[in-house]
DNA sequence: TTATTGGGATTCTGGCCGGA
DNA sequence: TCCGGCCAGAATCCCAATAA
């Protein structure tokens, strides 16, 4: 980048001195004594000026304490605990009434000069962060004009809303997809190379490192998988490496070369950094998929993270650990209890928690940071009118995906005649003052994606409902009105959610609207 | 004195390899 | 299959020299 920066500064040049050439001058002006350039005294590297945020030092013993398990961490699992641990730990120091500020700015120094051994797998660490939301490197500050050498960490919340975010874009892509080849059958390479397009061009225009567009490709892929079904490891590297290649940016003409290889080492990386971050679970023993006898990895996306962000970046043990240091708590109810079912979002899981009033219980974590007020996150109403199937008092022609073709789901009346409330983008609360969000949504460059006011993710179920129209040669059965009403919580009951989760004849089992 | 340039030091990244 | 280690080169930072 040297060349560019010099070619910065040529440009910046006055005309009269551009116009002589460097070289004639370096040849007709060089200087007859020797040029003697003082040595080089070695410097302490100060890295660009950091927002003056003297709260943000850690303290001595628990930066060593940080820095010894770095330098005692075996995997890349251990590293991304530590470095979790690094960023939360910056997040406590912000503690105050309020709670603490996003994005908190954390100096980057401190982790490069770490004397530690397998530093190389910490930029890992980082870029699958970075791919999440969880944090935003900063190497030149545009507002500031100065360099950056800092992170800006976002917290849980921004990161579970930065990936509802993700998978509601990846469904509209998908959706837009589908239109566009109407009648035309698709095959799975196909759909895929549509998403990695798209994630491939925004990682083109940000200039993302390989591992950042990795990490968003391969959690757009997962986004597209039923969620209630795990996916072998291979199996979704060997689909990220085919979209890749059937759009041109991986050259390869077989699974066993070099370019293959390589995709699927990264995804390992991605996939063990993501398990520690707790938003996505691995099993070796597969419950679907028996025709794959070899793979021995099959992965599943974490969905309780939406309904419950606290369990993020949090151990699978460590949850038991927490609901005994928090079940005194008395803000948090029942659902501290029912925090360890929170296993998957099958509908009979969904069934209990959400008697628990869970948009209260969220509102109450993130009490102060004003999410609660976010776009993605908020209460909706469904009237009994938009839970009727469109051909009344029949059931509801709606299946689960190929994988369980034969699960039929139903609205009950009983229930469909009383209002719903749980977290879904078709609903919102009232507006807060939302900073933070706003500013963090700028910093991962989503602002413009935050839908409008009133138009939130609406435009998409309108897709949806164009697609089904022609896909299934009828009417959207949620065609109907539908009128946001306020909600009496003490009223809330639940209905099955999972006929809105995947359309009967979903071939591949996508799950095209998990939150609609 | 300031602007520009050269270049060493350091960080960052992608890729490859081999062992468990 | 999975993952840690290593390497090479690009990118970046920052100081010193030098011209204007």
């Amino acid at each position: 980048m040297k060349t560019q920066r010099t070619h910065r500064r040529k440009l910046s040049f006055a005309s009269s001195k551009d116009a002589a050439p460097v070289a004639t001058v370096k040849v007709e002006c060089a200087p007859e004594r020797p040029i003697k350039r003082r040595k080089r005294q070695s410097y302490r590297r100060c890295v660009s000026p950091v927002p003056i945020r003297l709260e943000n030092s850690l303290p001595a013993a628990m930066w060593g304490n940080i820095q010894e398990q770095f330098a005692a961490a075996k995997s890349l699992g251990d590293i991304t605990r530590i470095v979790l641990q690094f960023f939360t730990a910056h997040e406590s120091l912000q503690g105050s009434s309020t709670g603490p500020v996003f994005p908190i700015f954390v100096p980057s120094s401190g982790i490069y000069k770490m004397k530690v051994p397998r530093k190389r797998r910490i930029y890992d660490v980082l870029h699958v962060l970075e791919g999440i939301g969880v944090i935003k490197r900063v190497r030149y500050d545009d507002r500031r004009r100065t360099n950056g050498g800092y992170f800006l960490y976002y917290g849980k919340a921004a990161v579970v809303q930065y990936l509802a975010e993700m998978k509601s874009n990846s469904a509209q892509v998908m959706a837009n997809f589908r239109k566009s080849r109407r009648s035309k059958r698709t095959s799975i390479v196909e759909e895929d190379s549509a998403l990695m397009r798209v994630f491939e061009d925004q990682a083109a225009a940000g200039k993302w490192p390989c591992l950042v567009n990795m990490t968003v490709c391969f959690l757009g892929l997962l986004f597209q998988q039923d969620c209630q079904y795990e996916v072998g490891l291979p199996t979704l590297s060997a689909r990220l490496g085919e979209a890749k290649k059937f759009i041109g940016t991986l050259l390869s003409n077989s699974s066993t070369e070099a370019p293959y290889r390589d995709v699927h080492r990264r995804v390992y990386d991605v996939v063990s950094v993501l398990v520690s971050c707790n938003m996505i679970s691995t099993s070796s023993a597969p419950s679907s998929e028996p025709m794959d006898k070899g793979l021995r990895k099959f992965i599943r996306f974490n969905y309780d993270i939406f309904t419950d962000p606290r369990i993020l970046f949090a151990a699978s043990d460590s949850v038991e650990q927490w609901v005994g240091e928090t079940s005194d708590e008395s803000m948090f109810g029942d659902m501290v209890t029912s925090l360890c079912d929170l296993k998957s979002p099958k509908p009979e899981v969904l069934d209990d928690r959400m008697a628990s009033t869970p948009l209260t219980y969220w509102q109450s974590l993130h009490k102060g940071t004003s999410l609660t007020g976010s776009t993605v996150f908020s209460p909706v109403t469904i009237l009994q009118s938009e839970l009727l199937p469109y051909n009344e008092g029949k059931e509801v022609g709606l299946q689960r995906g190929s994988s369980s073709p034969g699960t039929v789901a139903r609205c009950r009346p009983e229930e469909a005649a009383r209002v719903q409330d749980f977290f879904s983008p078709l609903g919102r609360l009232p507006k807060e003052n939302n900073d933070w969000c706003v500013e963090s949504l700028k910093q991962l460059g989503l602002y413009d994606a935050l839908p409008a006011d009133d138009k939130i993710d609406w435009e998409l179920n309108k897709q949806l409902k164009e697609n089904y129209r022609e896909m299934w040669g009828c009417q959207y059965p949620g065609t109907a009105s539908v009128e946001l009403q306020p909600v009496d919580r003490m009223k809330v009951r639940v209905v099955d959610l999972e006929c809105y989760e995947v359309l009967d004849g979903d071939v591949i089992g996508n799950t095209a609207n998990f939150f609609c």
